[in-house]
DNA sequence: CCGAAAACTGTAAGCGCTTACATCGGAATA
DNA sequence: TATTCCGATGTAAGCGCTTACAGTTTTCGG
């Protein structure tokens, strides 16, 4: 058997008797070429199994049309899903998304940052403006569009695109404690890198201070993503003796563990304890009693980004932030305090 | 301000009054440099801020420490979760995971597996031994390492790791059987370019014959991916007026549709009919009663995959097929025939 | 049927990096 | 001291592709 390597420009020109400049513009510019010579040329792309050589081409053109992405982990259905719709849209725009994942670490980040970059991504999404120094003055050198999501601050140096966290749960918190809930429960992500679980907590502090509560009624666990965690975090929640009449959730998945762990230990949702979550995704409408949460619009946040970045990246004006809605859920898992007990 | 482009490998050289080769020899293999110069070549790549092209580096070199996954979709748990694996692994090896989905559609397939290789791909991981002859061909023209996971067929062609669909989906089939049900519904995924869908619906088919079950007992849907479209096939099988005492699911996500909808209908779950799903995502155990399904080790699957297909791509020996167990999860949404109203 | 414009196609210069090969001081050996 | 070696460094040839520019062929109005 030949050894034969893998075929070049050049074998296709040869194949197709033109000048390898000729098989380029058939690649990238079909129209500038003779309807005949087309033919010849993609019989021979065909028949060898050509594929342009990204490095080459990327050296001697510029652009790329790539897009990197930088999730926290892809484990996150909200972030699959708005990942995929970003994913779609790029593809009709012409361009391809290459994912990585930082695992909620920083220096993680900044290493994906660095290989994205140097595989000639033109633009770069990322998640939540947390983010080193190292990364911010690298992105800046390196002048790479990037685009901050599922977060919306103004004041940013990144522009962005999402929702107001803070408003987002506030709302949620107001219509809480408007149903006399007063002894407050809150498992939280980590806030320590996590700009978006901060801005929740902060939210449900600061309507408890509107409505006069004690912040001495509020007790918060931080834990990891899962459902398990939730489980446990609610265990401890309540073997620390606080007695919650409600328990916000960071996201639906700890809610939904929380959710069971109530279940399993004979606390009945919402009568005995109300329990909300945050995202909507799928799983809160099948647990039972449905889940209160806040929707978020994440197929549409994907969707809208993929168009923000790409106008950033071939330098059309772009909105800095983009706002979307967030709205509240209310389903069976809340319930008025005065319900309990 | 100035416009001053990326630094190359040429600034850096300048800088450090060295030449390129050295500079790059200091990159690549320090200990050929002396110290002296190499401290002073590192004092300038940090000044410059200077990263590597990686283009330009692919091309003279050859390597790219690149691998690519190609999967059906982002948002479905199993691949999300098998994929975080898969490139938690690399990096410890020292790789780099370049993630495209394709839909399901296998055009779409065959442009990203074009797009990866294109991009410097040393090795591709992909979904299912269904392909169309296209790919496969490229894939042997261009003598790029690919191995298949989330199945497992020691006659293929490509190399693969998963585990026996068939075998799994009969084991489940032969307990439900045992349990006296013969009016058997089954909501399946697309088995047209699904081979796993497919072997599952065998799977059943086979062992509907070894109980001496007639086929015509067996009434099939498929449907897209999804909660809802799950709900509605369940819907659907009921209106048709068969009238089942198992329903069969494809997957958990759509099983947990068809619970929901059975409920909705004022169907009782697992009294009036019982239900069962396949995968084990941590959705089976959210719902009541917990759903009956097959247990798919899609993590250890992920980061098993990753040391072969770098096994591969170094020029190691490997195995052609690795078979993990996929294990019967009993739970509450299925029980006996007999109690069947 | 002529000349100019239009439509194609070819030539060749890089893009930034790696690496085989050449060069060049010394250190070691005789 | 002359010869040999060897480590450190420089030189320069590509890697495969795009594209400005130049050359060639058609097309067409007059």
């Amino acid at each position: 058997m030949t050894i034969r390597s893998v075929p070049t420009l050049d074998d296709v020109a040869k194949r197709a008797a033109v000048s390898t400049a000729t098989v380029s513009r058939c690649l990238n510019s079909p129209e500038q070429v003779s309807e005949a010579t087309r033919n010849r040329v993609n019989e021979a792309v065909n028949a060898l199994g050509y594929t342009p050589n990204f490095g080459a081409r990327v050296m001697a053109a510029k652009r790329t049309n790539t897009i990197g992405a930088i999730i926290p982990t892809m484990e996150n259905a909200i972030f699959a899903r708005g990942l995929q719709a970003f994913q779609d849209e790029l593809r009709t725009r012409g361009y391809t998304l290459l994912v990585a994942s930082s695992s909620y670490k920083s220096d993680v980040e900044e290493e994906q940052v660095r290989a994205l970059i140097s595989r000639g991504a033109d633009g770069l999404l990322l998640i939540g403006h947390d983010r080193s120094a190292t990364i911010m003055n690298y992105l800046a050198a390196r002048n790479v569009p990037a685009l901050v999501a599922w977060a919306h601050d103004p004041g940013a140096v990144l522009p962005s695109i999402g929702f107001d966290n803070f408003e987002a749960m506030c709302a949620l918190a107001r219509q809480v404690m408007s149903l006399g809930h007063q002894r407050i429960g809150l498992i939280s992500a980590a806030t320590e890198t996590n700009d978006r679980a901060r801005a929740r907590v902060l939210a449900v502090r600061h309507v408890m201070q509107e409505a006069g509560i004690s912040p001495d009624n509020l007790h918060i666990i931080e834990t990891e993503y899962g459902i398990e965690t939730g489980a446990t975090a609610f265990q401890s929640l309540i073997d620390a003796g606080h007695d919650p009449s409600v328990v916000f959730c960071g996201n639906d998945v700890l809610a939904v563990g929380a959710m069971k762990q109530a279940q399993k230990m004979g606390i009945n949702v919402p009568s005995d304890i109300s329990i909300t979550g945050f995202d909507d995704i799928e799983i809160a409408r099948v647990v039972v009693p449905e889940l209160c949460t806040v929707h978020v619009p994440h197929r549409k946040m994907g969707a809208r980004a993929a168009g923000i970045l790409v106008d950033m990246v071939e330098g059309r004006p772009f909105p800095h932030t983009t706002q979307l809605d967030a709205t509240l859920e209310i389903r069976g898992s809340l319930s008025s305090a005065s319900a309990v007990r």
